[in-house]
DNA sequence: ATCGATATGTAATATTGTAACGATCGTCAA
DNA sequence: TTGACGATCGTTACAATATTACATATCGAT
């Protein structure tokens, strides 16, 4: 997939997250719940935390093995089990995944975490939605149960403005 | 596409909105905008505004003729249309569509409306998001430049949690 | 050890969306 | 009127995204 301005470098990759730590995060997580965190699974949270922006599924795919592709249906599911388990969300608007800012797992908050996506750059910073009042009150008014809520804040982020 | 529950007849369906009068509204508005409203454009505008859910757009596709259906190139130009003239409204989590709610075309408040979606019978509701406070200042913290938000809140609506 | 539940491997296919390019239509100016 | 230009359309082909179905393997508890 590519941005919507390619005029310039966008090096504005933030430093690197320290991956292994994540990693072993998130099998405390899965073992405390009583899931398993199998290798497709590890390697698929892998990826998507090593990438400095959301990841497509078939970037996954393509980069499972280091010598071929993985089959599709190893990475959809590892992907919907990681989702399940609050490791990661899926952005909507981009097919695409991306982790979970760094601990909001004990939270339950992650069903209503909100992104600020740029178009220009791809990268994507999580931003917490400590409530929503306006949906709120219409679902109350419409007798509507909310069960999750995405949002999703296309633009241009600080440093891609500047570029322009 | 299915739904989450599928045991009960879910004939929640509101009175049929006034097809006719929203196709002619439409003309005017583009008419108004220097913009052509051809027959493709109609057609797709008139299969979105008689469903009572959200519209995939291959459904429009296969129902676009009497007889066989449309090519996609052709739906999908006609939906792009329909959204930057703000007449439909794309949904992400469903990869479908949806007619925008009456009379939002002036204001230009299309771009922040929100949409209650039920899991179990796919209707949708349009609601309106006045301002999302917690978007706003988390944005301009980041100095990121918001263009146009998505938010869809996935649950159960009334008539539907009175059936489960 | 073996049974049931969970997870994986594999092939095939379904669904969703675009690229490319020539033909046609509308409008406007000469 | 005519021609030129941009917008729109028709068509083919294909790319990208995601799922179904079913056989096999693995884990963990009895």
């Amino acid at each position: 997939m590519s941005h919507a301005c390619d005029h310039h470098d966008h090096n504005h990759a933030p430093a690197p997250v320290n991956t292994a730590a994540r990693l072993a995060e998130a099998q405390t997580l899965c073992a405390e719940a009583g899931e398993r965190m199998t290798t497709s699974r590890l390697r698929t949270y892998e990826l998507i935390l090593e990438a400095s922006a959301p990841v497509k599924a078939y970037d996954v795919i393509d980069r499972f093995h280091p010598d071929g592709a993985a089959k599709p249906p190893t990475v959809y599911r590892a992907l919907s089990f990681l989702e399940h388990m609050g490791l990661i969300h899926r952005i909507e608007s981009l097919n695409a995944f991306v982790a979970c800012g760094a601990s909001d797992h004990s939270t339950g908050s992650h069903h209503t975490a909100g992104f600020l996506l740029c178009d220009c750059c791809g990268q994507s910073v999580e931003i917490a939605l400590p409530a929503l009042g306006a949906v709120d009150s219409r679902a109350a008014e419409a007798g509507f149960k909310v069960k999750r809520i995405t949002l999703e804040a296309r633009g241009l982020c600080q440093a891609c403005r500047q570029d322009d």
